[in-house]
DNA sequence: CTGAAAGCGCTTACAG
DNA sequence: CTGAAAGCGCTTACAG
């Protein structure tokens, strides 16, 4: 029986509902309440094992001190993290986070929003998907306090917390020319409309050019449903061109790459280096030397929350007008270096 | 403005709360509200857009038609999978799941049950920590229906959907010693209390006592903690020892130990003959050949949403009392064989 | 220092 | 076929 409500400790003890409540959230202090009644109230409750129905409290305040989170694909480590340190920091601020998953798929993010606004989320922490910028669009005019995380849509004005795409893209393409002294980097991407993807083919194009050894043939697209044929076919395309390395913009076509060349053509394998976006798991295993981009995971979830807290507790201040858009920096980072 | 009411429909048409709560849950069919007043009152609800307050439904229904999920590392593929499953499945009979993380930390995990029992969860699904019985014990008395989930401990009776831990080992035990021709299986495990590590360790002693090659020493324990060394002490000794193959009581013992292997003694790592429990990507990227047993995510999941669905609905014949123990089987799968 | 009352947004008997 | 009323469990002015 967990029916234990505010009602049946005031009627036991012969008080009124309003004086148990003030006690049982803590503002029963300073001559409010007695100090003795406010004994005898909380060790009833204790008695009773009171638990406040956080529904009821929601209602009545407007607030449910909850914070939605839809995430992209739960199953991939990268997004798990993000909604690791964002509970993690939501906790400390007494928010619950709901965790919504929308498997990529733009109706799944609209379903998801809409459950999420009917539970009353005080705010929203969103990994949007690639087609719903109108989605999205019609939430802003809702004005639930949201943020975008890891993405965005360029031609929409939102807070958004995510990396510098075209910055680390560029520098580590700068990287592979400089220091590395490759002559020949090819690009390997996914064939996609998300903004932060082109900004990393943006900041790979422009290390090219600055270096004079741009050639849009270096580009490669491939599809996330046909990434085992299309990698494969790009990899050798490259070699084809002559390619001296590869940078991609992201683990999984690397992982995929590098486990073709393995099997079926070792030579390439060895001598090509190799930059990549994100770490994964199994570039700690593998004993090429491997360079790859590390993205803040913590910093990413704890600003995106800190930010969204900021704006429900700012709400009022239309603080909401003004967008803010942060861009975190990213690591490089080195694998089997000798 | 989200902030539109029952109440605002029903003021702007002239009817009552009560009519206009009737049409839009759908219970004003045959004949309970006339046909052009629901068509009046549904067409107003789009105009202004409006959202029923889920909270404010649950509050007086008494069910939030909310499960709560507790996992013990979100940032586990496993778990991720298995949260993926379970709101794949809830989701299609309109339950919202809360997911919440423990770290494998019992103290968060009591406060994860505390919070979502506050929000008036209709049910949980638990995968709980190794000391966490007590906490367990608590929830059942409150009658909360809960199915725990992946681990269980022997000595308290819930419901609970796991594989069936004992069999697989036995069975990929013996499947080594007959099948692979093994003469000497070692076996890393960790150091903990969980009961669904002792089976596995069951499962192993009874195949090799029944093939007549059990000896002792060839159980190591290894320390999360300290997995790397611990690991590397394991291999060695078992190395010494002579074993001709190891079975890994999970995939991350499995993957430092391999790592180790092939950075330290390729000679050992060339000739042994592995299996482990679990899959984990790192397997496809290995040349050597693996075998390892997979559990049935979705099926793990899904049966457990199931049967939490089903407590929630038959609480009231306190079907509560007959726990069910339910053990998935689980398949055995072999990479880069040739 | 304590109590009575109203109300958050919904649903469900109960009248008529 | 439709309306008025009560109540889910809380909190917050307002009296006294």
């Amino acid at each position: 029986m967990s029916k234990v409500s505010l009602k049946m400790i005031a009627k036991s003890l012969g008080v009124s509902d309003a004086t148990v409540s003030l006690v049982l959230s803590g503002k029963g202090k300073n001559g409010r309440v007695g100090k003795e009644l406010s004994e005898k109230i909380i060790k009833k409750a204790q008695e009773l094992n009171y638990r406040p129905n956080i529904l009821a409290r929601s209602l009545r305040l407007g607030r449910s001190q909850t914070i939605g989170l839809v995430l992209a694909d739960i199953s991939n480590p990268f997004f798990a993290n993000l909604a690791f340190h964002i509970q993690e920091y939501a906790e400390k601020f007494n928010y619950t986070v709901f965790i919504t998953n929308t498997n990529e798929n733009t109706d799944k993010m609209e379903t998801a929003i809409e459950i999420l606004k009917a539970r009353q989320v005080d705010g929203m922490i969103i990994v949007p998907t690639e087609k719903g910028s109108k989605c999205i669009e019609n939430l802003l005019s809702s004005s639930t306090p949201i943020v975008l995380l890891d993405r965005c849509y360029p031609d929409i004005k939102t807070n958004v917390v995510m990396i510098d795409n075209y910055l680390a893209a560029y520098e580590a393409t700068s990287r592979m020319i400089n220091v590395d002294g490759c002559k020949k980097v090819g690009f390997m991407t996914y064939e996609n409309s998300l903004f932060h993807f082109a900004e990393r083919t943006r900041g790979f194009v422009d290390a090219m050019k600055k270096a004079d050894i741009y050639d849009e043939r270096l580009i490669k697209h491939v599809n996330y449903q046909t990434l085992e044929e299309d990698t494969q076919k790009a990899i050798n395309e490259l070699t084809t061109e002559g390619v001296d390395s590869v940078f991609f913009a992201t683990d999984s076509i690397c992982i995929k790459t590098l486990k073709y060349l393995t099997k079926n053509d070792l030579v390439t394998y060895d001598k090509l280096k190799v930059t990549s976006f994100d770490y994964n798991e199994i570039f700690d295993f593998i004993e090429k030397p491997l360079s790859y981009i590390v993205q803040p995971l913590q910093e990413l979830g704890t600003t995106a929350a800190e930010m969204l807290i900021g704006l429900i507790n700012n709400e009022e201040e239309e603080a909401n007008k003004e967008m803010k858009n942060t861009l975190l920096s990213t690591q490089m980072h080195f694998s089997n270096t000798k």
